[in-house]
DNA sequence: GTGAATCTGAAAAAATCTCTTCACTCCGCC
DNA sequence: GGCGGAGTGAAGAGATTTTTTCAGATTCAC
């Protein structure tokens, strides 16, 4: 059954007429705040007549404009009302107010503002090398991000074959850049405050071929300089610490995109692993839900 | 410079009048949701005639009401709208659909869904213990929440002493068990596939006394029986695997609760742990920028 | 090519909304 | 107590919006 007023233009889509589609086109290009306006303006901006606002409306199940326009308000609040806020918005806005919506502000706005300037080219691009078999992947982060480089690598080492995880002692690189070849893909983690063996690290890596994906923050970690592939994230945050959120979120979408395009390879992958698991106690025993975690 | 609406409200709060300020509060009580109807519906909203809305708008500046509605319409477009989504609204919330997109929704929802079902009590309590330098806190977590608990653990070790990460090797947790006292805090991220494992540590862990904070999803771990205190996560995600995004939105936000209350304290240690970097290569050596990365 | 059905927008009618006027109330001050 | 100023809402004028009507345009079938 649908729901909201956008599934139900979907719903109906088939049945509407030219003039309709045009106008519910214009609706759902900027949903829902393209459909606040008076009928005038939302005619106007889809380039249509009122009547014909008017008349779609009611073909929709609507009594009229004002009960259309009602859904939409009822929908806004609830998409955008930050639950914890709501009982006291007056103090959420203000300095003082509870941490939890501090933080769901911060990283709303940096999940917006990081996505608004990620190139989906280059998030494809990235994708893309993540899930060739035939290169190596390697993960590395700093003292903080390194939690992120093994969130990742433990994901994809599931997925994939070939993924290794430098731990976050320097010292033990060169060892591993030794065995990196052509073609290969470092994923690093370089979120301010930058360290310096990661630039090093970073260029003796592309001196032997290798391709190197970067998440870093907006003040750009020294890297990007030899990184083929940038991720910008946004990690302001209302505390003493910067947020790893956005970061983990552009992660796991990559984690999806690699799984997604190479499920029939994965899949035998995951049924071997969960065998192992249930056969030995020397590993990890899972327990009854159907999920990884 | 006041910018938003809101703003302007709480800028000019003091030279409102008593139906002014009533009015002034029905819309902050919804913002901005309460102020997109007719002048009318605000009125009668706020209690107020609709003269009193009219005279409001135009001495908070703007130049009529409609004015007033048009800023409230920006301001919640450039809140509620996905910026990849924007550029092509009507494919977005369709199947096949570019998995970010997919995504962010998914988040944000789960956010909304996590937060409204959090106790803010529970949060408080929580970081009460975790603030308290007579307890040790211990960490521990799954094969993919294990890299939470290190993030977290890896916060909290700046921050304070008496902190210790469990490893994800079940073998080794008895130890561990043995050095832990009556009042100590173990912090547990259980996530579907719950491990066998986890419980009898807890178990073990709350026989010695021990109070046990748990991460879980919405299906709750049977870890949850030991728990003193349960923060529930969404982590359903447009995915195969699950979303850790909103469990590391509440550690953050636990690890500022318990930073921000302790400051005097944790400033000091920061400040050596600081010169130890500077001292020492053989400890990660730090970038130029002000924060921990 | 003709006719019927459908669609569309101009225009007018009806409804609603916005804004202004104005009288009343409330409160402090003399 | 009475005066003056500020605040408030009822009422109505004017503007705008919503809805309906209707005639021309378009499409499709035959």
């Amino acid at each position: 059954m649908a729901r909201t007023v956008s599934d139900v233009i979907r719903v109906r889509y088939d049945t509407l007429t030219r003039a309709e589609r045009q106008l519910a086109d214009s609706l759902l290009e900027n949903y829902p705040v393209s459909g606040l306006g008076s009928i005038t303006a939302v005619a106007e901006n889809a380039g249509v007549s009122t009547p014909t606002v008017a008349r779609m409306v009611q073909k929709l199940g609507y009594k009229g404009y004002a009960e259309f326009q009602s859904h939409l308000h009822q929908e806004l609040e609830a998409t955008i009302s930050n639950p914890i806020a709501k009982h006291d918005r007056w103090a959420s806005n203000a300095p003082g107010t509870h941490i939890l919506n501090r933080f769901a502000d911060a990283i709303t706005a940096n999940l917006r503002d990081t996505l608004s300037e990620l190139d989906t080219a280059t998030f494809e691009a990235a994708a893309t090398l993540l899930r060739d078999r035939e290169r190596s992947i390697y993960f590395v982060g700093g003292r903080i991000t390194g939690s992120l480089a093994e969130y990742f690598f433990t994901h994809m080492q599931v997925i994939r074959p070939k993924t290794t995880l430098l731990s976050n002692n320097s010292s033990a690189w060169p060892q591993h850049v030794l065995n990196m070849r052509a073609g290969d893909v470092l994923v690093i983690f370089d979120i301010r405050r930058y360290e310096q063996e990661m630039a090093t690290l970073a260029e003796a890596a592309v001196a032997a071929g290798v391709v190197i994906v970067l998440f870093t923050d907006a003040w750009r970690s020294p890297v990007a300089a030899h990184a083929r592939h940038v991720f910008e994230v946004r990690i302001e945050a209302p505390s003493a610490w910067d947020s790893s959120v956005v970061t983990l979120f552009v992660v796991e979408a990559l984690i999806e995109a690699v799984q997604s395009a190479t499920w029939e390879e994965t899949r035998e992958r995951m049924s071997v692993l969960e065998q192992l698991f249930e056969r030995s106690r020397l590993f990890r025993r899972p327990g009854r839900n159907g999920r990884a975690g």
